[in-house]
RNA sequence: GGGCGCGUAGCUCAGUGGGAGAGCGUCCGCCUCACACGCGGAAGGUCGCUGGUUCGAAACCAGCCGCGCCCACCA
C-alpha cells in the first residue's frame, strides 16, 4: 500500500458510502462485469429476468427488496465462475402509462381524442424517452449488476414480434377466439379487464324486493335484486327445480313490471333456495351468473347499459340515455308507483371493481378476444407437480395448482391506444378475418380485394408480460443470448402476481418453445409499513428507499431488507437498514485495523501458514470462518435470505471482532516488522474470505475495502466465491476457546 | 363460503420435541491507541387461550379467541 492511500485509510475511521458507491459502480461496468458474452449453455450458464418494472414506476421497497435478493443471487454466481446474465428491462404498463400521458395532456386542456391515435402514441413514446430510463437508474443505486447494456422493452420492435408470433400461433390452435361473451367492462379505462384485475369490495347497497305478476294467475313471483335498473333487461325468472314452492309455475310466464315482456319461469340448479325468496330474475346481459344460465337455457340476451354506462336505447325511451345511477332510482320511483316494490332493505355484499381505475365494474356482453387457458394450463400443472418447477415457500405450490386447475378463458383485448395492438384485419366486404404477424400485403383482402382494416384494440399488458425471459433474449429469432441463457434460472417476485404473471410465462414457454422458463420461483415477503398498514403513496405510508440509500448507504439498504425479510410479510424496521450500516462500518474499521498493521504480509491460505502448530486462537477463528462459510451459502441456496445476512453479521460481529480481533491485537501491535506475522497472515487471509461471502449481500464496502488489499488481483466482483473448507472444521480448538472465553 | 399465514421480551422478528433467543429500545459504566454507526455489563417473557399426545411441548394434534391475506356466481 502506497503511503498516500494508508494515509487515506488511516484518516478515514467512518465508512462513507455516499463517497464510494458512485465511483466503485462506474468501475464494475467499465469493467464489463454485468454483461456477458453469449456463450455456452443455459445448463452451465446462470441466469434471471428481472420482473420488468412499469416504465412509470419509481423504486419502491417492494422493487428494493427483489432487486436485492436477485442481485445478490446474481453476484454469488458470477464469484462462482458461471456466466451471469441478469436480463434487465422495463414494461409498458398498458393502462398505467396511457394514464400518466392522457393526465399531462388534460393539464394542457387536450383530451387525447383531439389528438387521435397516432399522435397520442407517438406522445407516449416521447414521454417514455424522457421519464422512462428513471427506474433503471434508481435500480442501479441499489448496485444491480444486471445487464443494463441489453436493456429491453416490451413494446420494442423484436418484443412485437414475439407477441404477434404467440398470438397467431395461439390463434392458429384454437386457443385465441373473438367471442361475444360477458366480460368486466371498467368504465374507468373504458375498456374490458381480465378477472384477475377485478377485486371485490364489501359495500352497503339496498336490497330491492319485486313482485313480478305471474301470468294468467292473481299470483306474483317476488325476485330481489340490488340492481333493479338491470331489470330492464331481465328474459327470464329462475328457481331451483327441487323448490316445491314454484314446481306448479315453472314452464308457465310471469310478466315483467314496467317494460310488460313476458318471462319464462325456469328451473336452474343456481338457485339458491334458502336466499331471498328463492326466485331469481335471470339478467344474462347484465350479470355474471344469469349469462351462465341464460346461455344454458338458450335465453335471449338483452342489452340495456352501454359501454358508456349509459342506459341504451334497448332500455325505453323512459331510461334511454341515463346513467346506471339515474336509471336505478327511476325504476325504483315507477315501480314504487306501480305497486310493484314490495320492500327494500340496507344490505352488505361484495361488488367487483376496477384494480386499476377504481370504479365499479359493469359486467355486460361484448365483442373480444379470449384465449382459452385449459389446454395451457395441463402441461404447466405437470411442470410443478413433478418438480422441474419449484416453488419456494413450497406453500405457493399449492395455490399456483388450485388456480391453474379451475382456471377460466382470459380476455385478452383492451380498448386502448398504448400497446399491442391485435394483429388481426377485417375485411368489411366479404367479412374475412386475417389474423397474422405482418400486415397482408397491400392492406388488402385476399379473397375479395377488398380494404383491410386493422383491429383498434390492443392486447392486454401481461399478455406481452407473459412472454418475457424469452421475448427479452431475442426470441422468436434463435439469438445467441436465447441459446446462452434460457432457461433461466430464478424467478424472484412477490405473490400477487403469481396468476397474472408467473403462470402465464410458465404456460406460454411450454407451448411455445416447449421449455420451462425458470426452475425456481421464489416468493419473497411482502414488506408492509411499520405499522402494519400497506405501504402506498397514496395512503402515505410508503418509505422511500433511495432516500435510505442516501442516508445509510447502499449496503446498508441491502442488508436491512435481506435481514428482514422472511417466508411471511414483515414490517419495514429502519433499525434493520441501520444494523446494516453498523456492519458496513464494522467491516471497514475491522479491516483498517487489519490492513494498517497486517503490512505486506500474505494471506495465511497463499502461504500455507495455518497449521495445526498455530495458537488455538487462530484455528479457532479459522473454523469458525469456515463454518459461517458453510451456513452462508447454503442458506443463500435455499433463498434464507434473512439467516443469510444475519449469520453473517453474527460472525463479523461476535467471531472476528469481539472476540478474534481482542484477542490477537497484542501479537499484531508491535507493528508490522516486529509483530507476529502469522497472526498477520492469518488476518489477511480470514479478512479476504469475509469480504467474498459478503459481497453479494453488500457489494460496494466488500469492493472498496478490497482495493487496499495488499495482493490485489482484481476485482472482487470477479473473485472466486468461497467454498468452505471442513478441513479447518476444528471441534478441538472451538470447544478450548468457548470454555475460555464462555462464548 | 373455502383456503393460506400469523399471534414468543416495550417494538420488529428468529426459534418448530429436551438450554427461551437476536436487533432496536431501556438501565449502569466507559471517547480503552479499528470503529461512540463503538466497547463492557444489566434488567425484561405464565412463548394468545383451553384441552390432548409425549418421560418431556413455544414447537406436534384438536378446539376456541384475535389479526392479516388470497380465492369464490347466493341475486
Amino acid at each position: 500500500m502506497d503511503a498516500e492511500r494508508r494515509a487515506k485509510l488511516e484518516a478515514t475511521t467512518r465508512y462513507d458510502p455516499g463517497g464510494v458507491e458512485g465511483r466503485v459502480y462506474a468501475a464494475w461496468r467499465a469493467g464489463g462485469w454485468f454483461t456477458p458474452e453469449p456463450e455456452g449453455t443455459a445448463a452451465e450458464n446462470y441466469s434471471i429476468a428481472i420482473p420488468p418494472p412499469n416504465v412509470t414506476g419509481s423504486l419502491h421497497m417492494g422493487h428494493g427488496l427483489n432487486n436485492t435478493i436477485q442481485d445478490t443471487l446474481v453476484r454469488k454466481h458470477r464469484m462462482m465462475g458461471e456466466r451471469v446474465k441478469w436480463i434487465i428491462g422495463t414494461d409498458h404498463a398498458g393502462i398505467a402509462t396511457q394514464s400518466v400521458v392522457e393526465k399531462e395532456l388534460r393539464a394542457e386542456g387536450i383530451d387525447r381524442h383531439e389528438l387521435g391515435r397516432e399522435a397520442f402514441v407517438e406522445r407516449v413514446w416521447e414521454w417514455r424517452e424522457r421519464y422512462g430510463g428513471r427506474i433503471v437508474e434508481q435500480l442501479q443505486r441499489l448496485g444491480a449488476s444486471g445487464d443494463f447494456a441489453g436493456e429491453r422493452f416490451t413494446l420494442d420492435d423484436g418484443y412485437v414480434a414475439a407477441v404477434h408470433r404467440v398470438f397467431v400461433a395461439l390463434y392458429e390452435k384454437g386457443l385465441v377466439y373473438r367471442d361475444n361473451y360477458m366480460v368486466n367492462w371498467d368504465p374507468g379505462s373504458h375498456s374490458a379487464i381480465s378477472d384477475l384485475e377485478v377485486e371485490n369490495r364489501e359495500v352497503e347497497d339496498t336490497l330491492y324486493s319485486i313482485d313480478y305478476p305471474v301470468e294468467a294467475s292473481d299470483r306474483v313471483l317476488t325476485v330481489v335484486t340490488v340492481r333493479p335498473e338491470t331489470m330492464l333487461a331481465d328474459t327470464a325468472v329462475a328457481v331451483n327445480p327441487g323448490d316445491e314452492r314454484y314446481a306448479d309455475l315453472v314452464g308457465g310466464h310471469c310478466i315483467l313490471p314496467l317494460v310488460g315482456r313476458r318471462l319464462p319461469i325456469i328451473a336452474d340448479e343456481h338457485v339458491d333456495v334458502e336466499f331471498g325468496t328463492g326466485a331469481l330474475k335471470i339478467t344474462p346481459g347484465h350479470d355474471p351468473n344469469d349469462f351462465e344460465i341464460g346461455r344454458g337455457h338458450g335465453l335471449d340476451e338483452i342489452s340495456v347499459i352501454g359501454e358508456d354506462g349509459r342506459l341504451t336505447d334497448e332500455a325505453g325511451p323512459d331510461y334511454s340515455g341515463l346513467t346506471a345511477a339515474a336509471a336505478q332510482e327511476r325504476v325504483v320511483a315507477d315501480l314504487r308507483a306501480a305497486g310493484a316494490l314490495r320492500a327494500e332493505e340496507p344490505y352488505v355484499h361484495s361488488v367487483p371493481f376496477s384494480h386499476r381505475s377504481g370504479e365499479r365494474i359493469e359486467p355486460l356482453i361484448s365483442l373480444q378476444w379470449f384465449c382459452r387457458m385449459d389446454e395451457l394450463a395441463k402441461p404447466a400443472i405437470d411442470v410443478v407437480r413433478d418438480g422441474r418447477i419449484r416453488f419456494t415457500p413450497e406453500r405457493w405450490e399449492r395455490v399456483y395448482l388450485d388456480w391453474m386447475e379451475a382456471i377460466r378463458p382470459w380476455c385478452v383485448s383492451r380498448q386502448l391506444w398504448w400497446g399491442h395492438q391485435l394483429p388481426v384485419w377485417y375485411c368489411d366486404r366479404c367479412g374475412t378475418t386475417i389474423v397474422a404477424e405482418r400486415e397482408p400485403e397491400g392492406a388488402e383482402c385476399e379473397s375479395c380485394g377488398g380494404a383491410l382494416r386493422r383491429d383498434e384494440d390492443v392486447l392486454d399488458t401481461w399478455f406481452s408480460s407473459a412472454l418475457w425471459p424469452y421475448a427479452a433474449l431475442g426470441w422468436p429469432e434463435d439469438t445467441p443470448e436465447l441459446r446462452a441463457f434460457y432457461p433461466t434460472d430464478v424467478l424472484s417476485t412477490a405473490r400477487d402476481i403469481i396468476y397474472l404473471w408467473v403462470a402465464r410465462m410458465i404456460m406460454t414457454s411450454l407451448e411455445l418453445l416447449d421449455e420451462i422458463p425458470f426452475s425456481d420461483v421464489y416468493i419473497h415477503s411482502v414488506i408492509q409499513a411499520p405499522d402494519g398498514r400497506r405501504m402506498s403513496k397514496s395512503l402515505g405510508t410508503g418509505i422511500d428507499p433511495l432516500e435510505l440509500i442516501d442516508s445509510h448507504g447502499a449496503d446498508a439498504l441491502r442488508f436491512g431488507l435481506l435481514a428482514m425479510s422472511s417466508s411471511q410479510d414483515v414490517r419495514f424496521s429502519e433499525a434493520k437498514v441501520q444494523q446494516g450500516r453498523d456492519l458496513a462500518n464494522k467491516l471497514w474499521n475491522a479491516s483498517r485495523l487489519i490492513l494498517l498493521n497486517a503490512g505486506d504480509a500474505e494471506p495465511a491460505a497463499a502461504t500455507g501458514a495455518v497449521a495445526s502448530s498455530t495458537p488455538v486462537e487462530d484455528r479457532w477463528i479459522l473454523s469458525r470462518l469456515e463454518r459461517t462459510v458453510e451456513l452462508v451459502d447454503e442458506r443463500l441456496d435455499r433463498f434464507d435470505f434473512s439467516h443469510a445476512a444475519l449469520e453473517l453479521y453474527r460472525f463479523v460481529y461476535s467471531d472476528l471482532c469481539d472476540w478474534y480481533l481482542e484477542i490477537v491485537k497484542p501479537r499484531l501491535y508491535d507493528g508490522p516488522d516486529q509483530g507476529d506475522a502469522s497472526a498477520a497472515a492469518n488476518l489477511l487471509h480470514v479478512l479476504e474470505r469475509t469480504l467474498a461471502m459478503a459481497h453479494p449481500l453488500m457489494p460496494f464496502v466488500t469492493e472498496e475495502i478490497w482495493g487496499y488489499m495488499p495482493d490485489r488481483r482484481s476485482e472482487l466482483i470477479g473473485a472466486p466465491y468461497p467454498i468452505a473448507e471442513p478441513a479447518r472444521f476444528d471441534d478441538e480448538a472451538e470447544a478450548e476457546v468457548t470454555a475460555a472465553i464462555g462464548l
